[in-house]
This record gives structure tokens, C-alpha cells and sequence, in this order.
DNA sequence: CTCTTGCGCTTCTGAAATCGAAGCGCAAGA
DNA sequence: TCTTGCGCTTCGATTTCAGAAGCGCAAGAG
């Protein structure tokens, strides 16, 4: 596929591929916080029909495409060809969302 | 319109409607996480072309989507009638996605 | 061995989101 | 009056996603 944003390169959404722009248009596709949010809170390596079952039902085809994306992005692996994990790098960006999940707990209480 | 998320209802890829989905949800939308930073990169009150502008020349029928959105789930807001502004949650947003943009430079950094 | 079950995905079709150009009504100059 | 730019909206074309079905494989059950 190979639809993966890389930084340096321009990016779907940004002509100029800065770090950030590539972050922001990799990590604002459908479904992408949810997957890594999901793969770091399952603890162990997991398989592809059990990750589907965790994200609410999502649609493989579109499971398949985030799980190449990840990979694609040095953020998530396959393990030994039947489960996949999250790289030290996808451990990394899950902690800076640490943040971002506290502020959802804000929002949520102000409304 | 009312496609906006919130926490504590069922959201779009989420059954539960907890706080963190319904955040992941409203955030996983295209160019939802780059309006937010644009608006804050500004400095001041922003008008929609000029918004428009700083976004890579988004599609001007998104941008208006993304910002009833973004008002609705109230993280920005319109100033007087013609330019906007974050809220203060929409400046602790942004502080929020800090780390992430650390992390997007690190990313950067390792390929 | 055959039969079933579950696996990791892929394929396919209709629905939904997005793109991008065009345009509307308005207001402020020239 | 005429132009220019504004905030947005509308609409057809394109891209993406949803969701059910299925493929090939491997591990049991009988």
C-alpha cells in the first residue's frame, strides 16, 4: 500500500511533511487512536480477530489498512506472524497521549 | 448539525460512550487535530478564509463541519460574528497534545 | 482420515465522508 | 457603480469506510 505519512515527505493534508503534519494527518485517521490505544491496553502481543473484537467490531478491511499503516510507521509489529505489538517507538506515543486522555475526562465533567 | 461527540452517549466507533472514546472519536476526524493547532498557532482570533489558508487550503465545506464541531463539543468558539477563537478548554486541548508533538519529532528523528 | 472451528486476513458492494470548484449575500473601499 | 474580499453553503466527483462473505491454513474432535 504504502499510504503511510512519513515525516520529510509531503502528506496528505500538508504540503510541507513536517514532523508534526505527518503525525497529525497518520494519528487522524479513522479508528488510528483507538487501534494503538488498544493494542498497548491489551498487555501482551495480540491477534488480528481479537484486536477487531476490542475495537468494537470495526470493520477488518479497515483494521488491515491501520495495522500496515502502523507498520509502515515503525509504531506497531507483527510478533511471531499471528499476533502484532506495539514498538518501544508506539509504546512511547501512547505515553503522550497520557495527556490527551486526561483532558477527555475534563471535557467530559464540563458538559 | 449535532455529529458532534459526547461523552456519556454511544459514539461512532464507540458503544460505550466513555469519555476517552468519545474523545478519540471527535479527534479521529480529518483535519480535526490540525484546525485546533491552527487556531492556536495564530495568537489571536482567526477568520475562516484565513484559517482556511493556514490549513493547506482545506476544503472550505470541511472546515465549516469541523468547526460547528469544534463548538458544539465547546473548544472553540465564535469571537464577534466573524472570526474564532479556542476556549480555555480548547488552550488545555492543546496543551494536552504537547507530549504528542514531542513524540512527532522523535518519530521524525528515527527514520 | 474427515469434519468442524477458529484464525489472519482479503475481496466486494453500497453508504458515508471528503474534495474542490462555484456561487450567494454582505460590507467596505475606489 | 464597480470591484474586492469576506463567511460560509451547495453540489457533483472522488476517496474512504462499513460490513458481510469468503479464502487458505492449522489445530482439534470423532
Amino acid at each position: 500500500m504504502g499510504t503511510a505519512p512519513r515525516p520529510g515527505r509531503p502528506v496528505r493534508g500538508s504540503a510541507t511533511g513536517r514532523p508534526v503534519m505527518a503525525a497529525l494527518d497518520l494519528l487522524g485517521r479513522r479508528w488510528m487512536l483507538r487501534v494503538i490505544w488498544e493494542l498497548h491496553r491489551s498487555g501482551a502481543p495480540i491477534g488480528f480477530r481479537d484486536l477487531q473484537r476490542r475495537c468494537d467490531a470495526m470493520s477488518s478491511s479497515v483494521l488491515s489498512a491501520r495495522l500496515t499503516d502502523l507498520r509502515e510507521a515503525g509504531i506497531a509489529a507483527p510478533t511471531d506472524e499471528t499476533t502484532w505489538r506495539l514498538t518501544p517507538l508506539g509504546e512511547d506515543l501512547v505515553t503522550a497521549m497520557g495527556p490527551l486522555l486526561d483532558w477527555s475526562r475534563t471535557w467530559a465533567d464540563q458538559r
